[in-house]
DNA sequence: TTGTAGAATCTTTTT
DNA sequence: GATTCTACAA
């Protein structure tokens, strides 16, 4: 129990306070960066606690896992073990906590999979081959393409027959085909017994929408509801939460529109901006005054987000005093880049607390180049969402043959793990499995039929006997892990008997590959998982780990400087903030630009850099390796619009984006102009001697390719070998 | 059906 | 540069 007397709004500003001490109706709080929203909402939920609301009768919800966990450790703080009774989640997770907990309106046993994003692709490719086969195959963008557009159907809640009313699609590419597709799809899945991402939120929606019953046992349940990040909502995620709310009306959201930053996947922020509408009695706060950066920082992010058009008018003002000029740092290359921004964060590491200092990228790859400098340096580290653990082989395959043991429906899950290592199971008979399982109604057990008479199914002797051993080992397994059992036998167990053990082994022998090692570290997490919820089956283990993306740790919590995308920061703060890759076609990012989102962009800017307390260190590459090969960057327009005045520089040679913008057309004029002019020199071979405009002098080492693609790498006199196409590049032979 | 070498293709952001 | 696909030998 906590301290009933003690006052939650200590500390707080007017308007801070006054949100805390608005318990009761809606209440929309908008939130400039750096405001103290998430100090209000923690205050808040706090003060609703000690006034004798039963904290499992609140739920407050997050976008990403990083701010679930940092509403979590800051609540806990404040109250005390109190915080574990709310339920504090991501909305992905809090539709998971409900679909699992009432499963039955579904009809789906609790043992249901969750198809990441590469397994709902690798069904709608299955679907294209078989259905429209007369189409020549599909490439992956296609591929991802309709995917995308599935999910995103479901984000706005079209259903499969809603969806010829709802979209024209003549002007859809691909329109002729998705309706089917889509239905298919969701046939498929439910044969499964799984579930996509966007069911998590879809779904539930539907159960809710389906069944009084339900949703008023849920308003019996919670009666108070919080929402950071409202701008962010989707259709999906707005009706869940209008949903649960409606009775009481204690809705609390918070939010900024400057700091909208996933319309890509179809927030509305028309959602924040009509909640005065959808709530009419609604009180509204604003928090604007900026308790976290100087004002140098405000004043070069201000500057940059007024180049929005669309956007409730204000201005953010600081009473920390001007602080330190932020910097821009020019380097080289994305190496340079990597390697400095290394060594200054690791030299700064010594005079502040590492935790305060993080380094910042538009994409995932970028993470790579800082690693390697950060372990070079000895600094330890921690990555947020990297290149996914999850993704790589060894792990998939893995968390396949569990999901299968778990839901012997998911054939997604079969159909990866029935030839993996090779046993004599190849795409023929895989080929006449599937056709068997979608000739047959019913849901069909994968599992019960590897041992049943598959004579039907026209499969080689080989294959059926292959198949019948699979059972022999895996049904015992199956049927073990219906009771809690130790995660470390079992695993151990599984690796052993599949015989992944004995390919893996084999394969980090031969190519020096570490999957023995990153399967180690998936059994860490499993056995992690059991001491964290002894009660904790293995199914309820594998639908945990889908939602999460993986954490890279190289040090402990207190000594480790924190890397990131720029997405993953949103309501965090450090002391110091390095924020890299400024260069167009980066960030902004070009697939950005071509679809007409600068302006979401431009927010993801000032997203980050409102991160920074006291320092703020942006740097661009002048060259960076693209798809294996070196390209000039021009610098971003956020550096132009940020003011010149607004930081210094060190390195390189800053121009304005009117000269960047007439020498990028000059020189994409010489390109054009000079591929007209048939080269001389084209005919270099393994051991020529060449002399390059920018590298000096080196030897060609091979060629690849031919054509107009063809590449060529050559070792530099530098001591680093580079590639290049031979066609754009201008070689002298010596 | 398996293994592999060379060619083609690929990357935005999250759950 | 890294991963995935394709063609072909065994």
């Amino acid at each position: 129990m906590i301290d009933s007397t003690r006052d939650f709004t200590k500390g707080l500003n007017e308007s801070q306070k006054a949100a805390v001490e608005q318990t009761d109706g809606p209440l929309l709080i908008l939130a400039g960066a750096g405001s103290g929203k998430t100090k209000t909402i923690v205050h808040r939920i706090a003060n609703l606690i000690s006034l004798g609301v039963p904290p499992q009768k609140i739920i407050a919800v997050t976008f990403t896992n990083k701010a679930a966990k940092e509403m979590r450790d800051r609540t806990f703080s404040l109250v005390g073990d109190p915080a574990h009774g709310v339920l504090l989640r991501t909305f992905h997770a809090l539709g998971l906590y409900l679909l699992r907990r009432y499963h039955k309106h579904l009809d789906y046993p609790p043992e249901f999979t969750i198809w990441d994003e590469s397994d709902s692709r690798g069904v709608i490719e299955k679907i294209l081959e078989t259905n429209f086969p007369s189409i020549n195959k599909f490439s992956k963008t296609e591929i991802r393409y309709f995917n995308n557009t599935i999910a995103s159907w479901k984000d706005n809640l079209i259903r499969p027959e809603d969806v010829p009313d709802m979209i024209d699609l003549d002007l859809l590419e691909g329109g002729d085909i998705m309706v089917q597709l889509y239905e298919q799809y969701e046939q498929t899945k439910r044969k499964s017994i799984a579930f996509d991402f966007a069911d998590l939120l879809y779904q539930t929606v539907l159960i809710l929408e389906r069944s009084e019953r339900l949703l008023s046992d849920l308003h019996r349940i919670y009666h108070y509801f919080l929402v950071d990040e409202y701008q962010d909502t989707n259709k999906a995620q707005y009706t869940l939460i209008q949903l649960l709310s409606k009775k009481t009306r204690n809705l609390c959201v918070v939010g900024d529109d400057d700091q909208a930053i996933y319309g890509w996947r179809g927030a509305d922020v028309q959602n924040i901006l009509s909640f005065k509408a959808d709530f009419p009695e609604a009180v509204i706060i604003k928090l604007e005054e900026n308790y976290r950066s100087t004002q140098n920082i405000l004043t070069l992010s201000n500057n940059v987000i007024r180049n929005n058009t669309q956007r409730m008018e204000k201005v953010l003002f600081s009473n920390l005093g001007d602080g330190e000029l932020p910097l821009l740092r020019i380097f080289p290359d994305d190496e340079t880049e990597a390697r400095k921004t290394a060594r200054a964060a690791t030299a700064l590491a010594k005079t502040i607390k590492p935790s305060e200092i993080v380094i910042l990228y538009r994409t995932n790859a970028q993470s790579r180049l800082f690693e390697e400098a950060l372990r070079r340096e000895g600094q330890p580290y921690k990555i947020h969402g990297s290149t996914g653990f999850f993704d790589r082989r060894e792990i998939k395959d893995l968390l396949a043959y569990i999901s299968f043991l778990v839901n012997p429906y998911d054939r997604v899950a079969f159909f990866r793990i029935i030839n993996t290592p090779s046993r004599g199971i190849g795409p023929k008979s895989v080929e006449n499995i599937l056709d068997y399982a979608n000739s047959q109604n019913e849901n069909f057990n994968f599992l019960e039929f590897l041992n049943a008479d598959k004579s039907a199914a026209g499969l080689s002797d080989k294959a059926s006997a292959s198949m019948a051993e699979i059972y022999s080992w895996l049904k015992p397994v199956s049927d073990k892990i219906k009771n809690p059992v130790d995660m470390s036998l079992f695993f151990e167990d599984l690796l052993r008997k599949s015989g992944l053990k004995a390919m893996y082994k084999e394969e980090d022998k031969l190519m020096k590959t570490e999957r023995i090692a990153s399967i180690e570290e998936l059994k860490n997490s499993m056995v992690q998982f059991q001491s964290d919820n002894p009660s904790g089956t293995v199914a309820d283990y594998i639908q945990d780990i889908s939602l999460f993306t993986s954490t890279t740790e190289t040090g402990d919590d207190e000594n480790s400087i924190t890397l990131m995308t720029v997405h993953n920061s949103k309501g965090l703060e450090f002391d110091t903030v390095f924020l890299t890759g400024l260069e167009e076609d980066n960030f902004p990012h070009v697939l950005a630009k071509n679809s007409g989102s600068v302006d979401e962009e431009r927010r993801l800017f000032y997203v980050a850099v409102t991160r920074a307390k006291k320092r703020l260190v942006l740097s661009r590459a002048e060259r960076r390796m693209v798809f294996g090969i070196y390209r000039s960057q021009m610098p971003s327009r956020f550096l132009d619009e940020a003011g010149e005045k607004n930081y210094r520089v060190e390195g390189g040679t800053p121009t304005t984006y009117l000269e960047r913008h007439d020498a990028a057309i000059t020189e994409s004029f010489r390109n054009t102009i000079s591929s007209k002019i048939p080269r001389i020199q084209t005919d270099f071979k393994s051991g020529d001697k060449v002399k390059h405009p920018n590298f000096g002098t080196g030897k060609v080492l091979t060629l690849e390719g031919g054509g107009d693609a063809q590449k060529i790498s050559i070792y530099f006199s530098d001591g680093k070998t580079r590639k290049f196409i031979l066609r754009y590049t201008q070689l002298e032979k010596l």
